[in-house]
DNA sequence: GACTCATGTAATAAATTAAGTTACATGAAA
DNA sequence: TTTCATGTAACTTAATTTATTACATGAGTC
């Protein structure tokens, strides 16, 4: 299955985003992840219609933050997303009378929703503040490994 | 994303191989999944490798367990089918110089390997033999409900 | 008001991958 | 030697993500 990288990506763009004071093009966001503006607009779509960002048209114009880091979850972005699916694994359903079949695919399904379960937690408890928290302090100790020479 | 079946395809495969005492060839367990042999053979090579399953040529070969069900763990099957991905979000790496897209990707691996530790440990619990008694009990309800009429 | 810049979105193409199919080689039993 | 069955490579099909093109809409500038 080839990868879905909208959680990845949406999220590099937003971090992008919230570290200038005014609007931002997407055809500038799309330098940052080497894509195609459209690519940025679709994806932030579901970010507008969530309230999370704000887009405005015309001179000017761009996408800004709606609201603070601190107060968007990891969870929030991706559920603004569409909440894209999180496995890989898919259950097979050609014979659904098949009592192995079911057996088979409950055994797996309990595995995966409970991995589900802890994932979004996690998602849930993870503010974008936090991510840009590693972003400073990995810049921090990048200034300081290039400046010593 | 299209997913990947194969995890939940081949234990209902085998499960059927083990309600059996002799051999049963590709053909017939495509009929299980409704697919093709080749899909059977293709997804069984790794079983067989991994000495989970035995396969015979010629009159009177195909397929049969080489442990029984109690011996061989759900992981020892995700193994066996050569560890397929399991989860569909991958971290988009276009800019492997910027500091954001590092910190999101570190965020992200951090949730996700978490939850692939708590699903592997799932795997590892898990017996066929467990997945093989789920069987036996729905079978069990299936035939006092048809039958009390 | 005309022009330019920017988003909004539909439609299409390209790339990737899982599954299905065909073809043929190999080996074992009748 | 014929038949049955696996082993495997090659190719096709279908689904899905991403990229691209095209054009409509709206907001600011001249």
């Amino acid at each position: 299955m080839k990868s879905d990288n909208k959680l990845s990506s949406i999220l590099h763009v937003i971090l992008h985003l919230a570290e200038h004071q005014q609007a931002i093009t997407s055809e500038t966001l799309a330098l940052y992840l080497k894509t195609n503006p459209v690519v940025i607009r679709r994806m932030m779509a579901g970010l507008r219609q969530a309230g999370l960002v704000i887009s405005v048209k015309g001179h000017g114009g761009g996408w800004t933050m709606a609201k603070p880091l601190t107060a968007i979850s990891l969870h929030d972005v991706y559920q603004a997303l569409g909440a894209p699916r999180l496995f890989a694994q898919g259950y097979r359903q050609d014979a659904p009378q098949c009592l192995i079949e079911q057996a088979v695919n409950a055994s797996l399904d309990s595995a995966f929703a409970e991995a589900e379960r802890l994932l979004l937690q996690k998602f849930i408890g993870l503010s974008l503040a936090d991510i840009a928290a590693d972003f400073k302090l990995r810049r921090q100790q990048h200034q300081a490994t290039t400046t010593q020479e």
